[in-house]
DNA sequence: TTAAATTTAGAACAAATGTACTAATTATTT
DNA sequence: AAATAATTAGTACATTTGTTCTAAATTTAA
Protein backbone atom coordinates (compact mmCIF):
# COMPACT_ATOMS: atom_id res chain seq x y z
CA UNK A 1 0.00 0.00 0.00
CA UNK A 2 1.36 3.58 -0.80
CA UNK A 3 1.98 6.18 1.27
CA UNK A 4 -0.74 8.36 0.13
CA UNK A 5 -3.09 5.54 0.75
CA UNK A 6 -1.78 4.46 4.17
CA UNK A 7 -2.15 8.53 5.32
CA UNK A 8 -6.19 7.96 4.11
CA UNK A 9 -6.00 4.72 6.14
CA UNK A 10 -4.78 5.70 9.47
CA UNK A 11 -6.52 9.55 9.33
CA UNK A 12 -9.72 7.63 8.94
CA UNK A 13 -8.70 5.43 12.19
CA UNK A 14 -7.54 8.23 14.44
CA UNK A 15 -10.68 10.86 13.40
CA UNK A 16 -12.73 7.46 14.38
CA UNK A 17 -11.71 7.19 17.54
CA UNK A 18 -10.28 10.65 18.47
CA UNK A 19 -12.81 13.24 16.78
CA UNK A 20 -11.86 15.76 13.72
CA UNK A 21 -11.33 18.50 16.13
CA UNK A 22 -8.34 16.81 18.16
CA UNK A 23 -6.56 15.02 15.43
CA UNK A 24 -4.05 16.87 13.73
CA UNK A 25 -1.89 16.38 10.69
CA UNK A 26 1.06 15.77 13.38
CA UNK A 27 -0.69 13.21 15.11
CA UNK A 28 -1.07 11.05 11.78
CA UNK A 29 2.34 11.19 10.43
CA UNK A 30 3.57 9.97 14.05
CA UNK A 31 0.82 7.07 14.23
CA UNK A 32 2.60 6.41 11.23
CA UNK A 33 5.68 6.82 11.46
CA UNK A 34 6.41 9.34 8.96
CA UNK A 35 7.48 13.17 8.86
CA UNK A 36 5.11 15.80 8.70
CA UNK A 37 6.70 16.98 6.16
CA UNK A 38 6.62 13.61 4.01
CA UNK A 39 2.90 13.92 5.23
CA UNK A 40 2.44 17.22 4.01
CA UNK A 41 4.04 16.13 0.26
CA UNK A 42 1.18 13.96 -0.03
CA UNK A 43 -1.64 16.37 0.77
CA UNK A 44 -0.74 19.97 1.07
CA UNK A 45 -3.86 20.46 2.97
CA UNK A 46 -4.97 18.70 6.23
CA UNK A 47 -8.59 19.41 4.89
CA UNK A 48 -8.17 17.17 1.52
CA UNK A 49 -7.64 14.07 3.59
CA UNK A 50 -10.90 14.77 4.81
CA UNK A 51 -12.60 15.91 1.63
CA UNK A 52 -11.24 12.67 0.02
CA UNK A 53 -12.64 10.50 2.92
CA UNK A 54 -15.93 12.12 2.56
CA UNK A 55 -15.77 11.60 -1.55
CA UNK A 56 -15.39 7.68 -0.78
CA UNK A 57 -18.27 8.02 1.36
CA UNK A 58 -20.19 9.85 -0.79
CA UNK A 59 -19.74 7.30 -3.72
CA UNK A 60 -20.28 4.38 -1.52
CA UNK A 61 -23.25 5.53 -0.91
CA UNK A 62 -24.94 6.26 -4.72
CA UNK A 63 -23.87 2.77 -4.98
CA UNK A 64 -26.46 1.50 -2.20
CA UNK A 65 -28.97 3.45 -3.75
CA UNK A 66 -28.48 2.63 -7.58
CA UNK A 67 -28.92 -0.80 -6.82
CA UNK A 68 -32.58 0.39 -4.72
CA UNK A 69 -33.21 2.18 -7.68
CA UNK A 70 -32.79 -0.37 -10.17
CA UNK A 71 -34.69 -2.93 -9.18
CA UNK A 72 -38.26 -3.31 -10.44
CA UNK A 73 -40.34 -4.00 -7.47
CA UNK A 74 -39.26 -2.75 -3.92
CA UNK A 75 -40.21 -4.64 -0.81
CA UNK A 76 -39.68 -4.51 2.83
CA UNK A 77 -36.67 -7.27 2.74
CA UNK A 78 -34.82 -5.04 0.35
CA UNK A 79 -35.31 -2.43 2.32
CA UNK A 80 -34.08 -3.58 5.14
CA UNK A 81 -30.95 -4.98 3.77
CA UNK A 82 -30.11 -2.06 2.43
CA UNK A 83 -30.65 -0.19 5.49
CA UNK A 84 -28.12 -2.24 7.33
CA UNK A 85 -25.30 -1.46 4.54
CA UNK A 86 -25.90 2.16 4.82
CA UNK A 87 -25.82 2.18 8.53
CA UNK A 88 -22.81 -0.48 8.43
CA UNK A 89 -21.15 1.63 5.28
CA UNK A 90 -22.32 4.83 7.95
CA UNK A 91 -20.15 3.57 11.05
CA UNK A 92 -17.06 3.20 8.84
CA UNK A 93 -17.01 6.92 8.21
CA UNK A 94 -18.82 8.01 11.64
CA UNK A 95 -16.10 10.45 12.39
CA UNK A 96 -18.10 12.12 9.48
CA UNK A 97 -21.20 12.22 10.50
CA UNK A 98 -20.21 12.86 14.51
CA UNK A 99 -18.93 16.29 12.97
CA UNK A 100 -20.85 17.02 9.98
CA UNK A 101 -21.44 20.30 10.54
CA UNK A 102 -18.32 21.07 11.50
CA UNK A 103 -17.31 19.47 8.55
CA UNK A 104 -19.39 21.32 6.44
CA UNK A 105 -18.44 24.84 7.85
CA UNK A 106 -14.36 23.73 7.93
CA UNK A 107 -14.65 22.43 3.89
CA UNK A 108 -17.50 24.44 1.99
CA UNK A 109 -17.09 22.20 -0.84
CA UNK A 110 -18.70 19.47 1.23
CA UNK A 111 -21.59 21.60 2.57
CA UNK A 112 -22.26 21.99 -1.24
CA UNK A 113 -21.88 18.86 -2.30
CA UNK A 114 -24.35 17.48 0.65
CA UNK A 115 -26.95 20.04 0.14
CA UNK A 116 -27.65 18.87 -3.65
CA UNK A 117 -27.11 15.41 -3.09
CA UNK A 118 -30.03 15.46 -0.74
CA UNK A 119 -32.76 17.32 -3.51
CA UNK A 120 -31.68 14.71 -5.82
CA UNK A 121 -32.58 11.71 -2.85
CA UNK A 122 -35.84 13.16 -1.66
CA UNK A 123 -37.05 13.08 -5.41
CA UNK A 124 -35.43 9.33 -5.23
CA UNK A 125 -36.85 8.61 -1.60
CA UNK A 126 -40.28 9.44 -3.02
CA UNK A 127 -40.11 7.05 -5.61
CA UNK A 128 -39.54 4.83 -3.94
CA UNK A 129 -42.59 5.20 -1.72
CA UNK A 130 -44.85 5.50 -4.65
CA UNK A 131 -43.36 1.86 -5.22
CA UNK A 132 -44.10 0.82 -2.34
CA UNK A 133 -47.54 2.52 -2.18
CA UNK A 134 -48.76 0.62 -5.82
CA UNK A 135 -47.49 -3.00 -4.07
CA UNK A 136 -49.72 -2.18 -1.42
CA UNK A 137 -46.62 -2.26 1.06
CA UNK A 138 -47.00 1.64 2.12
CA UNK A 139 -50.75 2.81 3.34
CA UNK A 140 -52.58 5.07 0.57
CA UNK A 141 -54.47 7.64 3.01
CA UNK A 142 -51.45 9.44 4.02
CA UNK A 143 -51.49 12.84 2.43
CA UNK A 144 -48.17 13.41 0.45
CA UNK A 145 -46.90 16.12 2.74
CA UNK A 146 -46.72 13.64 5.64
CA UNK A 147 -44.61 11.10 2.81
CA UNK A 148 -41.94 14.59 2.56
CA UNK A 149 -41.93 14.92 5.88
CA UNK A 150 -41.55 11.36 6.37
CA UNK A 151 -38.54 11.70 4.08
CA UNK A 152 -36.74 14.27 5.92
CA UNK A 153 -37.20 12.35 9.11
CA UNK A 154 -35.08 9.46 7.50
CA UNK A 155 -32.62 11.91 6.59
CA UNK A 156 -32.06 13.19 9.54
CA UNK A 157 -32.15 9.69 12.08
CA UNK A 158 -29.77 8.72 9.04
CA UNK A 159 -27.12 11.16 9.29
CA UNK A 160 -26.90 11.58 13.21
CA UNK A 161 -28.14 7.92 14.40
CA UNK A 162 -24.57 7.99 15.23
CA UNK A 163 -23.89 10.97 17.05
CA UNK A 164 -27.17 9.64 19.15
CA UNK A 165 -25.33 6.55 19.91
CA UNK A 166 -22.35 8.45 21.05
CA UNK A 167 -24.44 11.15 23.48
CA UNK A 168 -26.41 8.10 24.74
CA UNK A 169 -25.79 4.22 24.56
CA UNK A 170 -22.15 4.56 23.00
CA UNK A 171 -23.15 1.41 21.29
CA UNK A 172 -19.96 -0.23 19.80
CA UNK A 173 -19.69 -1.85 16.13
CA UNK A 174 -22.11 -4.31 14.94
CA UNK A 175 -24.27 -3.41 18.39
CA UNK A 176 -24.72 0.16 17.20
CA UNK A 177 -25.65 -1.27 14.15
CA UNK A 178 -27.94 -3.62 14.49
CA UNK A 179 -29.68 -1.74 16.99
CA UNK A 180 -30.42 1.36 15.01
CA UNK A 181 -31.25 -0.85 12.21
CA UNK A 182 -34.44 -2.32 15.07
CA UNK A 183 -35.01 1.76 14.88
CA UNK A 184 -35.29 2.30 11.09
CA UNK A 185 -37.79 -0.88 10.98
CA UNK A 186 -39.71 0.72 13.42
CA UNK A 187 -39.92 4.03 11.39
CA UNK A 188 -41.50 2.17 8.63
CA UNK A 189 -44.14 0.36 10.94
CA UNK A 190 -46.93 3.21 11.12
CA UNK A 191 -46.73 3.69 7.58
CA UNK A 192 -47.28 0.04 6.28
CA UNK A 193 -50.39 -1.30 5.35
CA UNK A 194 -52.19 -3.81 8.01
CA UNK A 195 -51.21 -6.85 5.10
CA UNK A 196 -47.67 -5.64 4.99
CA UNK A 197 -47.60 -4.85 9.13
CA UNK A 198 -48.44 -8.80 9.47
CA UNK A 199 -45.57 -9.58 7.02
CA UNK A 200 -43.15 -7.30 8.57
CA UNK A 201 -44.09 -8.90 12.23
CA UNK A 202 -43.36 -12.26 10.97
CA UNK A 203 -39.79 -10.98 9.70
CA UNK A 204 -38.53 -9.81 13.09
CA UNK B 1 -26.04 43.98 33.45
CA UNK B 2 -23.03 42.75 35.01
CA UNK B 3 -19.72 41.86 32.88
CA UNK B 4 -20.46 38.20 33.94
CA UNK B 5 -24.01 38.07 31.97
CA UNK B 6 -22.67 40.13 29.15
CA UNK B 7 -19.89 37.50 28.38
CA UNK B 8 -22.50 34.48 28.56
CA UNK B 9 -24.72 36.86 26.43
CA UNK B 10 -22.16 37.73 23.78
CA UNK B 11 -20.41 33.81 23.81
CA UNK B 12 -24.26 32.62 22.95
CA UNK B 13 -24.09 35.40 20.18
CA UNK B 14 -20.96 34.51 18.72
CA UNK B 15 -21.09 30.86 19.06
CA UNK B 16 -24.44 30.75 17.34
CA UNK B 17 -23.09 32.86 14.38
CA UNK B 18 -19.70 31.43 13.58
CA UNK B 19 -20.02 27.99 15.48
CA UNK B 20 -17.79 26.75 18.92
CA UNK B 21 -14.56 25.82 17.31
CA UNK B 22 -13.65 29.19 15.77
CA UNK B 23 -14.67 31.28 17.99
CA UNK B 24 -12.31 31.93 21.10
CA UNK B 25 -12.42 33.91 24.42
CA UNK B 26 -10.16 36.47 22.44
CA UNK B 27 -13.41 36.97 20.51
CA UNK B 28 -15.99 37.56 22.98
CA UNK B 29 -13.28 39.69 24.84
CA UNK B 30 -12.86 41.72 21.81
CA UNK B 31 -16.65 42.15 20.30
CA UNK B 32 -17.40 43.29 24.59
CA UNK B 33 -14.57 45.58 24.17
CA UNK B 34 -12.96 44.09 27.63
CA UNK B 35 -9.37 42.44 27.86
CA UNK B 36 -9.12 38.61 27.79
CA UNK B 37 -7.71 39.19 31.41
CA UNK B 38 -11.30 40.39 32.71
CA UNK B 39 -12.88 37.49 31.03
CA UNK B 40 -10.53 35.35 32.62
CA UNK B 41 -11.28 36.68 35.76
CA UNK B 42 -14.77 35.98 35.37
CA UNK B 43 -14.80 32.62 33.63
CA UNK B 44 -11.43 30.96 34.43
CA UNK B 45 -11.89 28.53 31.64
CA UNK B 46 -13.81 29.26 29.00
CA UNK B 47 -15.70 25.77 28.74
CA UNK B 48 -17.11 26.83 31.69
CA UNK B 49 -18.94 29.86 29.33
CA UNK B 50 -20.54 26.66 27.69
CA UNK B 51 -21.41 24.87 30.39
CA UNK B 52 -23.26 27.69 32.18
CA UNK B 53 -25.04 28.33 28.76
CA UNK B 54 -25.86 24.57 28.97
CA UNK B 55 -27.28 23.88 31.54
CA UNK B 56 -29.53 27.24 30.99
CA UNK B 57 -30.85 25.44 27.94
CA UNK B 58 -31.23 22.05 30.07
CA UNK B 59 -33.25 23.90 32.77
CA UNK B 60 -35.61 26.21 30.45
CA UNK B 61 -36.39 22.34 29.01
CA UNK B 62 -37.27 20.76 31.72
CA UNK B 63 -39.76 23.55 32.82
CA UNK B 64 -41.50 22.86 29.07
CA UNK B 65 -41.34 19.38 30.07
CA UNK B 66 -42.92 19.74 32.74
CA UNK B 67 -45.63 22.05 32.36
CA UNK B 68 -46.94 18.94 29.56
CA UNK B 69 -46.66 16.39 32.47
CA UNK B 70 -48.43 18.15 34.68
CA UNK B 71 -51.71 18.09 32.59
CA UNK B 72 -54.57 15.68 33.10
CA UNK B 73 -55.72 15.40 29.46
CA UNK B 74 -52.91 15.25 26.91
CA UNK B 75 -54.25 16.41 23.31
CA UNK B 76 -52.35 17.30 19.73
CA UNK B 77 -53.47 21.08 20.59
CA UNK B 78 -51.10 20.89 23.52
CA UNK B 79 -48.57 18.67 21.92
CA UNK B 80 -48.20 20.90 18.35
CA UNK B 81 -47.70 24.15 21.13
CA UNK B 82 -45.02 22.46 23.33
CA UNK B 83 -43.11 21.42 20.01
CA UNK B 84 -42.76 25.02 18.98
CA UNK B 85 -41.52 26.15 22.05
CA UNK B 86 -39.23 23.41 22.46
CA UNK B 87 -38.06 24.62 18.88
CA UNK B 88 -37.50 28.13 19.51
CA UNK B 89 -35.66 27.04 22.75
CA UNK B 90 -33.51 25.08 20.73
CA UNK B 91 -32.67 27.73 18.06
CA UNK B 92 -31.92 29.94 20.81
CA UNK B 93 -29.25 27.84 21.79
CA UNK B 94 -28.23 26.66 18.41
CA UNK B 95 -24.92 26.23 18.73
CA UNK B 96 -25.16 23.42 21.34
CA UNK B 97 -26.87 21.55 18.75
CA UNK B 98 -24.70 22.61 16.00
CA UNK B 99 -21.83 20.94 17.63
CA UNK B 100 -23.26 18.50 19.94
CA UNK B 101 -21.51 15.69 20.03
CA UNK B 102 -17.61 18.38 20.28
CA UNK B 103 -18.77 19.74 22.97
CA UNK B 104 -19.90 16.76 24.68
CA UNK B 105 -16.35 15.47 24.06
CA UNK B 106 -14.75 18.94 25.51
CA UNK B 107 -17.24 18.94 28.29
CA UNK B 108 -17.92 15.11 29.70
CA UNK B 109 -20.04 16.72 32.63
CA UNK B 110 -22.35 17.69 29.45
CA UNK B 111 -22.28 14.48 27.85
CA UNK B 112 -23.23 12.86 31.16
CA UNK B 113 -25.98 15.05 32.10
CA UNK B 114 -27.52 14.39 28.22
CA UNK B 115 -27.11 10.73 29.04
CA UNK B 116 -28.84 10.94 32.12
CA UNK B 117 -31.68 13.29 30.77
CA UNK B 118 -32.31 11.31 27.98
CA UNK B 119 -33.18 7.98 30.09
CA UNK B 120 -35.75 10.33 32.28
CA UNK B 121 -37.40 11.49 29.17
CA UNK B 122 -37.92 8.43 27.59
CA UNK B 123 -40.07 7.31 30.33
CA UNK B 124 -41.69 10.36 30.68
CA UNK B 125 -42.51 10.41 26.64
CA UNK B 126 -43.89 6.91 26.93
CA UNK B 127 -46.38 7.99 29.71
CA UNK B 128 -47.49 10.90 27.45
CA UNK B 129 -47.94 8.20 24.86
CA UNK B 130 -49.98 6.12 26.74
CA UNK B 131 -52.36 8.85 27.69
CA UNK B 132 -53.06 9.75 24.05
CA UNK B 133 -53.69 6.11 23.68
CA UNK B 134 -55.85 5.96 26.82
CA UNK B 135 -57.77 9.15 25.12
CA UNK B 136 -58.21 8.12 21.74
CA UNK B 137 -55.92 10.06 20.00
CA UNK B 138 -53.00 7.25 19.39
CA UNK B 139 -53.36 3.76 17.60
CA UNK B 140 -53.36 0.95 19.94
CA UNK B 141 -52.35 -1.05 17.52
CA UNK B 142 -49.11 -0.93 17.53
CA UNK B 143 -46.39 -2.89 19.33
CA UNK B 144 -44.48 -1.22 21.97
CA UNK B 145 -40.97 -1.69 20.51
CA UNK B 146 -42.29 0.70 17.59
CA UNK B 147 -43.67 3.14 20.06
CA UNK B 148 -39.93 3.16 22.32
CA UNK B 149 -38.60 3.59 18.73
CA UNK B 150 -40.07 6.62 17.56
CA UNK B 151 -39.55 8.54 20.81
CA UNK B 152 -35.68 7.34 19.66
CA UNK B 153 -37.42 9.02 16.07
CA UNK B 154 -37.90 12.21 18.45
CA UNK B 155 -35.09 12.79 20.17
CA UNK B 156 -32.63 12.46 16.98
CA UNK B 157 -34.85 14.88 15.22
CA UNK B 158 -35.09 16.91 18.20
CA UNK B 159 -31.81 16.85 18.60
CA UNK B 160 -30.14 16.92 14.87
CA UNK B 161 -33.11 19.16 13.16
CA UNK B 162 -30.96 22.66 13.55
CA UNK B 163 -28.16 20.70 11.94
CA UNK B 164 -29.82 19.11 9.30
CA UNK B 165 -30.99 22.90 8.37
CA UNK B 166 -28.10 24.41 8.62
CA UNK B 167 -26.36 21.46 6.10
CA UNK B 168 -29.68 21.81 3.53
CA UNK B 169 -32.25 24.78 3.32
CA UNK B 170 -30.36 27.37 6.11
CA UNK B 171 -33.65 28.45 7.00
CA UNK B 172 -33.51 31.42 9.66
CA UNK B 173 -35.24 32.00 12.64
CA UNK B 174 -39.26 31.53 12.74
CA UNK B 175 -39.13 30.21 8.88
CA UNK B 176 -36.70 27.48 10.08
CA UNK B 177 -38.90 26.83 13.45
CA UNK B 178 -42.07 27.19 11.24
CA UNK B 179 -40.43 24.31 8.86
CA UNK B 180 -39.87 21.80 11.55
CA UNK B 181 -42.49 22.39 13.03
CA UNK B 182 -44.47 20.73 10.73
CA UNK B 183 -42.12 17.85 9.98
CA UNK B 184 -42.47 17.18 13.64
CA UNK B 185 -46.42 17.03 13.56
CA UNK B 186 -46.20 14.82 9.91
CA UNK B 187 -44.13 12.62 12.36
CA UNK B 188 -47.29 12.06 14.60
CA UNK B 189 -49.77 11.97 11.44
CA UNK B 190 -49.32 7.98 11.07
CA UNK B 191 -49.70 7.13 14.97
CA UNK B 192 -53.01 8.45 15.39
CA UNK B 193 -56.15 7.13 14.92
CA UNK B 194 -58.79 8.19 12.39
CA UNK B 195 -60.69 9.96 14.61
CA UNK B 196 -57.52 11.95 15.52
CA UNK B 197 -56.36 12.54 12.04
CA UNK B 198 -59.83 14.34 10.55
CA UNK B 199 -59.36 16.25 13.52
CA UNK B 200 -55.14 17.25 12.82
CA UNK B 201 -56.28 17.32 9.08
CA UNK B 202 -58.70 20.16 9.72
CA UNK B 203 -56.08 22.15 12.24
CA UNK B 204 -53.21 22.50 9.75
C1' DT C 1 25.71 3.68 -14.58
C1' DT C 2 24.47 8.11 -14.56
C1' DA C 3 20.91 11.57 -14.47
C1' DA C 4 16.51 12.93 -13.19
C1' DA C 5 12.46 12.54 -10.59
C1' DT C 6 10.11 11.20 -6.48
C1' DT C 7 9.78 10.62 -1.81
C1' DT C 8 11.14 11.39 2.79
C1' DA C 9 13.00 13.47 7.26
C1' DG C 10 13.63 17.06 10.13
C1' DA C 11 13.96 21.63 11.33
C1' DA C 12 11.91 26.14 11.27
C1' DC C 13 8.18 29.81 11.13
C1' DA C 14 4.31 32.46 11.91
C1' DA C 15 -0.11 32.60 13.82
C1' DA C 16 -3.30 31.44 17.29
C1' DT C 17 -4.83 29.92 21.74
C1' DG C 18 -5.68 29.26 26.68
C1' DT C 19 -4.49 31.16 30.58
C1' DA C 20 -1.37 33.20 34.18
C1' DC C 21 0.60 37.32 36.11
C1' DT C 22 1.08 42.19 37.43
C1' DA C 23 -0.36 46.44 38.14
C1' DA C 24 -3.75 49.83 37.87
C1' DT C 25 -8.35 51.37 38.57
C1' DT C 26 -12.87 51.30 40.59
C1' DA C 27 -16.23 50.04 44.05
C1' DT C 28 -17.40 48.81 48.68
C1' DT C 29 -16.98 48.74 53.49
C1' DT C 30 -15.66 50.54 57.86
C1' DA D 1 -11.23 59.20 54.57
C1' DA D 2 -8.76 55.02 54.75
C1' DA D 3 -8.56 50.35 54.03
C1' DT D 4 -10.01 46.49 51.72
C1' DA D 5 -11.97 43.96 48.05
C1' DA D 6 -13.45 43.46 43.33
C1' DT D 7 -12.76 44.35 38.71
C1' DT D 8 -10.17 45.45 34.74
C1' DA D 9 -6.32 46.11 31.22
C1' DG D 10 -2.38 44.67 29.24
C1' DT D 11 1.41 41.84 28.75
C1' DA D 12 3.67 37.56 28.61
C1' DC D 13 4.37 32.53 28.08
C1' DA D 14 4.15 27.93 26.74
C1' DT D 15 1.96 24.99 23.57
C1' DT D 16 0.00 23.68 19.41
C1' DT D 17 -0.93 23.87 14.60
C1' DG D 18 -0.64 24.11 9.60
C1' DT D 19 2.59 24.63 6.55
C1' DT D 20 7.13 25.62 4.28
C1' DC D 21 11.91 24.87 3.32
C1' DT D 22 16.19 22.35 2.63
C1' DA D 23 18.68 18.63 2.10
C1' DA D 24 19.17 13.79 2.06
C1' DA D 25 17.77 9.33 0.49
C1' DT D 26 15.51 6.38 -2.61
C1' DT D 27 13.46 5.03 -6.86
C1' DT D 28 12.96 5.31 -11.83
C1' DA D 29 14.44 6.33 -16.48
C1' DA D 30 17.91 6.81 -20.06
Amino acid sequence: MDTKERILKTALELYNSQGVNTITSRHIAAKMGISPGNLHYHFKHTDEIIKTLYDRLSADFDRIVASVEALEEVDLHMIRSSVTTSLELGYKYRFIFLHFVEIGLRIPAVKKDYAALTQRREKEFLSVFEKLKANGVFRADLPEEVLKAFVTQIFIVGDFWLSNNELTLKLKGSKAIAHYSDIFSSMFYPYLTPAAMQLAKGNQ
